[in-house]
RNA sequence: GGCCCGUUCGUCUAGCGGCCUAGGACACCGCCCUCUCAAGGCGGAGGCACGGGUUCGAACCCCGUACGGGCUACCA
């Protein structure tokens, strides 16, 4: 069984306010058992999870804040199951809440979605023929499902004042069990709800879940079979006193009019699954399928909010995390590819993303994690983006001047690899203190490392002797320096350990450092041999 | 309160009735490598929430309980 939904077999016809450009019908509705005409029964539901013919997706994220980690994750999951299928990925902006909506947010999100590799076949700044693609702009096309719903009977003007409704609730948690509408205006004659409304009195309009339905079933794709009794069902509001509509109802004649087919988004919606099914069935139109991914919470088990750090995917940027490693970590939080692989590339994710695999169970975000995955990413780097990255940051710090990078690319290029391997993240905290006695004359001391190691016997006839061996390479590579080196010991009898601490601390300043070598290489021979002697002094003979 | 979802090492997960004396990864511990720090290699500790069923056999199926989460707005 097929379901009908050309222009024809609409009960109101949508063309009678021109606005067939906003609300053309599903081209070709080839949805599977999920999209069966109202009234479903109940086993009408069976093997969703077969995917349409031709999928096309949804991210709507709402412009009140930047894009987060959560949303990031859903926005990528469905990206992922779109370019797997070869389906469309639709942005929509779902700005209803004008409050709080900003531009800004709106612009900030499109870049981080970029910053990610998320593109969309259709949305802001890439048009589509399923537009606009901002809720504010589509309010139009609400106002005329919403009238269908009134021609067919699907719908309801209430009269209950915010008070009355107020009391309602009061009383129906304290006797527990049901908690919604009680359907008080339901009943009213529609004579009397017409001159109620000729007579300018406030109302909203409510769906009308119907009697004779039963148990509304879903075949969710992540969580299998769910059903909710219809006697629950709330008989909840389309459109508000204003006129506007809430955003359950926006969102399913969002979907429907731009022939969304799988709505994969998180779990807290899934309660509201049944509700929005009751507004596609009540327009004849084809339910999608759903699939419910479970939240991220925090290290607390919480929903994660800004009470838990960082949550916004540009923070996360600027923090130094790779996008690419953020994609993979947040690909893995809830989805797996099989039993061992945890680093994986776009291409991968692509090709084995399947909504079969995300797991039920909610993520608890781990930031230890992400920073080794982002370390993986950094080693993984090619040299010259990594060069790219640091130069901004040895200007900044006033160790160098911007046009090191072409006048200096291959000893920068050569430094690289010594700094790869220690940095989990590209951030001036972790890079500059790390190369920062490379840029100066001479590096400062440190007390504690002046006092642990070049203050112990021995240490200045190590530093006499190495400085001697060093003066005597004709190549001053790391090769023949770690030869040079080598000898130290021998020559002096100084445990080598102190030896090559004293030239470590001698050279940068620290105990700890890049590799000792290949570092006397960077520096040259005669800034090395000149922090030798100017050292020598702090030794102890 | 009602309805719904979830529960495998501290964390992310593999497992879809016998391949499991439960595998991998992060974190942790130890050893190795080693000029420090890393990176890397090897090894270790650590888990099926609990209780009943079903079955020759259950981490996997069913039912309860507990705990966590979501929805229950003229928010999205």
């Amino acid at each position: 069984m097929t379901v009908g939904l050309s222009s024809r077999s609409r009960p109101v016809p949508f063309g009678i306010h021109s606005l067939h450009m906003h609300i053309c019908a599903p081209r070709s509705p080839t949805l599977r058992p999920n999209a069966l005409p109202y009234p479903p029964h109940p086993e009408a539901y069976p093997g969703s999870l077969l995917v349409t013919d031709n999928v096309r997706v949804r991210f709507a994220p709402s412009p009140t804040g930047h894009l987060h980690i959560g949303g990031a994750r859903t926005a990528i999951y469905n990206w992922a199951f779109a370019r797997h299928h070869g389906g469309s990925f639709v942005l929509r902006i779902d700005d209803t809440d004008k409050e709080r909506s900003t531009d800004e947010n709106t612009q900030a999100i499109l870049r981080a979605m970029r910053w990610l590799g998320l593109d969309w076949d259709e949305g802001p700044e890439v048009g589509g023929d399923r537009g606009p693609y901002y809720q504010t702009q589509r309010s139009e096309n609400y106002a005329v499902a919403l009238e269908t719903l009134k021609a067919n009977g699907h719908a309801y003007p209430c009269f209950c004042t915010a008070e009355q409704l107020e009391a309602q609730r009061e009383t129906a948690r304290t006797v527990g069990g049901f908690s919604g509408y009680d359907r008080t205006c339901r009943h009213i004659q529609s004579a009397e709800a017409q001159e109620r409304i000729a007579a300018g009195e406030p109302h909203v309009w409510r769906v009308k879940v119907p009697d004779d339905r039963g148990d509304i079933t879903i075949e969710d794709a992540i969580r299998g079979t769910v059903t909710w009794p219809i006697d629950a069902m709330d008989d909840f509001i389309l459109a508000r006193t204003d006129g506007t509509p809430t955003y359950m109802f926006a969102t399913v004649v969002d979907d429907w009019q731009m022939g969304i087919t799988h709505i994969i988004r998180g779990d807290d919606h899934l309660s509201n699954t049944p509700r929005q099914i009751t507004v596609y069935e009540a327009l004849e139109a084809p339910v999608p399928i759903f699939a419910h991914m479970s939240l991220i919470f925090g290290p607390d088990g919480k929903r994660l909010s800004k009470r838990h750090g960082a949550t916004s995917v540009e923070a996360y940027r600027d923090e130094g995390i790779l996008s690419e490693a953020l994609l993979n970590y947040l690909a893995l939080l809830g989805w797996s590819i099989d039993d061992k692989t945890t680093l994986f590339d776009r291409e991968t994710l692509i090709r084995e993303f399947d909504l079969s695999r995300v797991s039920k169970n909610p993520g608890i975000w781990d930031p230890e994690k992400l920073e080794w995955m982002n370390g993986v990413y950094i080693r993984d780097m090619a040299v010259d983006e990594f060069v790219d990255r640091m130069v901004p940051m040895l200007v900044n710090a006033g160790l160098a001047a911007p046009e090191i990078a072409e006048h200096s690319r291959d000893w920068l290029r050569a430094l690289v690899p010594l700094l790869a391997e220690r940095v989990r993240r590209m951030i001036p905290d972790e890079i500059v203190p790390k190369v920062r006695f490379l840029f100066v004359e001479f590096p400062e001391m440190d007390p504690a490392s002046v006092d642990k190691v070049l203050a112990k016997e021995g240490a200045g006839t190590a530093l006499d002797e190495a400085a001697r061996l060093l003066e005597a390479l004709a190549d001053f590579s790391a090769g023949p320096i770690e030869e040079a080196l080598r000898q130290v010991p021998e020559a002096t009898g100084v445990k080598a350990k102190l030896a090559f601490q004293a030239v470590r601390v001698a050279v940068t300043g620290t105990m700890v450092s890049p590799p000792l070598f290949e570092s006397l290489e960077l520096l040259g021979k005669v800034g090395a041999l000149a922090r030798i002697e100017k050292a020598r002094p702090l030794a102890a003979e």
